[in-house]
DNA sequence: CCCCCTCGATACATCTGATGTATCTCGGGG
DNA sequence: CCCCGAGATACATCAGATGTATCGAGGGGG
């Protein structure tokens, strides 16, 4: 095992035990360098990889902090796979976000809140304007549609299952502009889909959100595999 | 943006560029850190932390490579969200697992090969006897347990899958042990729900298989929430 | 002719020291 | 009471040197 695997174990270790716990301050570099036995270059090396784990946070002039260690950020590195799949057969990746979100529309439609029932329904209805309004703002539609498919994931109380939504759903954005770009009506039947599964949510009906939310995402997928492959980079998944 | 994340960003993208495929040799770390306009240190930094991630493997004395990129080698570092998770609450963590390994049940008894089916019962026969043997090697019927999971997951033909339920299911190893000391008649009724999750399997009945393999997993949660905390620390899963 | 061993070139691993730069804190001035 | 500037602190980055593992070429033995 290398020294930089070392320090890298030898913190997470620390934080698992309740040394350091999230917002916590770590010791200054030499300090801690010499804690674990290594140089400073090494304990660079493994702090810079916790840092990009999303497990640390430094700041140049202050120190180096524990963030506060949500799913969400935690599980962002994943990232690049979603990246690298959704090169080739962005299938696998939307399959496996079905199953997410599916759930996650099962379980919010029974712990979903009225605010945050609230909340979808200003959203839904800011997209429908924007949707009748004459310059088709793409941009603000996506934005909407991520917030909508967000506010659904984070009421299922499950910060795992929001992790991994996020994750798989979040890069697909320059995606989303593409499907918007070349389908007509496609922004009209994505917020049809969209009401729908407010619908089942507002009715507390998690077999029918369930089935609303999947029927949405199929959609999705039909209409990647429908289209044209005008380019070999872009495969990139439609909107949602 | 920091040198680092530069290092990181700037090979990251090479790779899914192509100009780096899996398996290539990256150029030694003085020509890669003049190319990308970072000193060694900042460029080890970089890939140091690639190398966490699973994108590179570098072997002292040769060089550094790009990895095979499986899925599964790079969600790996996951494991640290479900060794954090497992802390307090890992009903989260099994939830979502559940949820995964049901959908790799229903695909693999689509898709899954006569070959890979042998293998499964050959590893059902040997833990049969182990189980009616005298000394109950537990260990043994732990790694059986594991391959048992794989062989399904793997047949799903969805890599994404794959390394998701590897990760969420691999670290869980030291709980298993937990319980099938401390429950008796733990690993008979494991054996026994593994035996109709094949036959299922064998029945090529999604259905079947997906029910199968939810109810095996939600013994395997309830168990671990009807057994005493008799540790801090030690929240571990049971066996399944 | 083939196999094994040795040795040198290569490349990563690690340490040390020095310098740059951002941040925070504390005290002085308005 | 607020604003601001200097010093202390801590991370960011670089450069150089040495340690160590690996690979491949070439020589010796069978």
């Amino acid at each position: 095992m290398s020294r930089t695997d070392e320090v890298v174990d030898g913190i997470k270790r620390m934080i698992l035990d309740g040394v350091f716990r999230p917002g916590d301050r770590l010791p200054v570099e030499k300090e801690l360098a010499e804690s674990l036995g290594v140089s400073r270059g090494s304990l660079r090396e493994g702090v810079s990889a916790l840092s990009i784990l999303g497990i640390v946070n430094t700041r140049q002039g202050d120190g180096t902090y524990v963030t506060n260690l949500d799913t969400t950020r935690l599980l962002a590195p994943m990232g690049f796979v979603v990246d690298l799949q959704g090169q080739g057969d962005a299938r696998h990746i939307h399959t496996v976000r079905r199953l997410l979100e599916c759930e996650a529309a099962r379980q919010a439609a029974v712990t979903i809140t009225e605010e945050a029932l609230g909340q979808a329904r200003e959203l839904l209805d800011e997209a429908a304007r924007v949707v009748r309004g004459a310059r088709q703002d793409h941009e603000r539609l996506i934005e909407i549609d991520i917030a909508f498919h967000r506010v659904i994931a984070t009421h299922t109380g499950n910060p795992v299952l929001v992790g991994l939504i996020e994750a798989f759903a979040g890069r697909t954005v320059r995606g989303r502009l593409w499907r918007s770009l070349h389908e007509t009506g496609a922004d009209q039947r994505t917020h049809d889909e969209h009401e729908a599964i407010w619908r089942a949510l507002a009715a507390r009906d998690p077999e029918r959100a369930g089935i609303r939310m999947a029927s949405h995402l199929i959609g999705v997928e039909e209409s990647l595999y429908a289209a044209p492959e005008d380019g070999e980079r872009i495969s990139g998944p439609g909107a949602d």
